[in-house]
DNA sequence: CTGAAAGCGCTTACAG
DNA sequence: CTGAAAGCGCTTACAG
């Protein structure tokens, strides 16, 4: 009679939640089982499976995979931390990441970086504690405390949308240095000699600005004129942007823009001016939006493929994943876009 | 001497991961005492906490969630549910919805609802399966299956970018319908007598759709001619979609699209051909990007606003997780655009 | 203000 | 091909 009649040391919180014990007793097993029903189906007996199906679908279980990923150690989630996905060029690569990844099996936990509030190391905080299988990174740029913890966790890192010689894992991406040298041999070789830069000041745009500057140097053009803008880069600061520009240095006759949004707002304010793209001021913007073209057909542009970076991304972690030893780093390259051969 | 050299049954799979006993043990406390620490530092003694939280620091502790949730019933995640996310209007709402969340403590997991090869009902599985304390939808149009589900599970459910009587629980958005009649009155005082209809042939669109065609009705004039366009909407598919129009019906006046994007292939076809926009064409989109203003400054189109959208959807799941009762469903309306007067 | 015991719902490793 | 026991790392409810 001892403690028989003790009543439960905790309420169950959730009554109605059907468990896998629930299952199991209703098709007659036991809760391994009903585990294998769903993670080794091939191990149990044709009959066995379809009886413990049928109990699945009578009694509408769904797993708690808070349970299973505790208990496994293997959460099935993957984190993919971007700046953010608002009329972002980022959005095309979550969007192929997570449809990628979920087809593998696992979710997607959502990580914005992009809060003033808030440090890279408080979101990681929030985003490790789900033990996530495997993580996707927005650049090369973090804080050598982030690349730490990265690395001692050991699961895979993909990091996208740079380009680095040392990465924490795997990288798929591009070198932005790259992009702005390209840009600048283009302006030179259509004789540009007062080029002009007008960015929004995020890392990747500064790395697009070196290229950009120090190929103008090489070429013995020291100066280049530059204006930052703030975020968001839209059609509307474009137009400021070069208002502001030709105030400073009216001979401008190129401009490299962070972004095609700020390029369509100066070809905009160009031609509102009287001031003929391309012949008397290129423009070249960044990142190929598609209705870009159709609104200026005289803007060059630079394509860069999101989509594949998404893609890829999702692929090397999974094959990790599932054992492979390699770590990949994938340079996606990029495009120079010219609509118009002046 | 009983079992005492019996090796465990279950080696430990990760066995550098700190644990919250190993936090206790560095501090000289029980684990209740760091649990506390994190979920209810004013219960501790001021110095207790200092010397937890040292621990934690030095140790580099960062809580495993999957163990937590378990535990307590609360995941702390929240799944927002939508079609898409690249080039999409409903990357605002994901944007500021995450933000919101993750102020409040709680992450978000992303579901893409537009996959051809996964019917909502597994995507909800997948969701389900980490017990999120809340859930994100977009539309109104959800099988009677998952309606059933949701509001069996309990847990707070927003419904987002559509209007209706009968929501599963809350609701945040507006009506398209209303939108279709709104644009179809302005078209009929403008003297539009051949209205015409360029539309993606999603739920909400075709919504917009039924609006329109009923105002014309109602109005006397029966036919409205009709183009569906598959998806991805573009500009490229709206410059097709008025040429299609044009083959079939040369008399059109008005166009409604389903997008900002469809609308400007439209006044970019339009412009080509030698039609005036608005004077001989009325072309009205659905959006109001930033960009299609500077494109095509005769180019109507209907406001809605996504941010809001996102941050209200967040604030009714935050304040029904803090207790409240109260089943908000707001209307945030939309408003039309019209940037010339004819 | 702090802690010992029990439990959350799964999966692992082993045995048969 | 199937199962009994133990364990994953937390939190709850209670006691003091």
């Amino acid at each position: 009679m001892i403690a028989s009649d003790s009543k439960p040391r905790r309420e169950r919180k959730t009554p109605k939640t059907i468990r896998i014990t629930d299952v199991a007793a209703s098709a007659g097993v036991s809760p391994i089982t009903v585990s294998r029903a769903f993670n080794a189906p091939q191990t149990l007996a044709p009959d066995t499976l379809a009886r413990v199906r049928r109990a699945i679908a009578e009694l509408g279980y769904v797993p708690n995979r808070l349970a299973g990923g505790l208990s496994s150690a293997r959460s099935k989630l993957i984190a993919a931390i971007v700046p953010t996905i608002a009329h972002s060029l980022f959005s095309e690569t979550v969007q192929v990441f997570s449809d990628t990844m979920s087809r593998a099996g696992y979710q997607v936990l959502l990580g914005l970086s992009d809060y003033e509030d808030e440090n890279e190391d408080q979101l990681l905080d929030a985003i490790l504690s789900r033990r996530p299988e495997g993580v996707l990174l927005t650049g090369v740029a973090h804080t050598d405390s982030l690349r730490e913890r990265l690395r001692k966790i050991g699961i895979p890192i993909v990091e996208t949308w740079d380009m680095t010689d040392d990465p924490i894992d795997m990288l798929t991406g591009f070198s932005h240095d790259a992009i702005g040298a390209m840009v600048a041999r283009r302006f030179i070789a259509r004789g540009v000699k007062h080029p002009a830069l007008v960015s929004a000041n995020d890392q990747r745009a500064l790395a697009r600005r070196r290229g950009f500057v120090e190929t103008f140097e090489r070429h013995g053009i020291a100066h280049v004129a530059e204006i930052l803008m703030p975020p968001p880069s839209s059609v509307a600061s474009g137009k400021l942007g070069l208002a502001h520009l030709l105030d400073q240095y009216a001979t401008i006759d190129a401009v490299f823009c962070s972004s095609d949004l700020l390029a369509l707002g100066i070809t905009s304010e160009a031609r509102k001016r009287g001031i003929d793209v391309p012949k008397q001021l290129a423009v070249c913007g960044f990142g190929d939006l598609e209705f870009a073209a159709d609104t200026s057909p005289a803007l060059t542009t630079v394509r860069v493929d999101g989509k594949r970076i998404g893609a890829t991304a999702a692929q090397c972690l999974i094959e990790r994943l599932n054992g492979a030893t390699e770590r990949a780093i994938v340079d996606v390259g990029f495009e120079l876009i010219e609509r118009e051969t002046v």
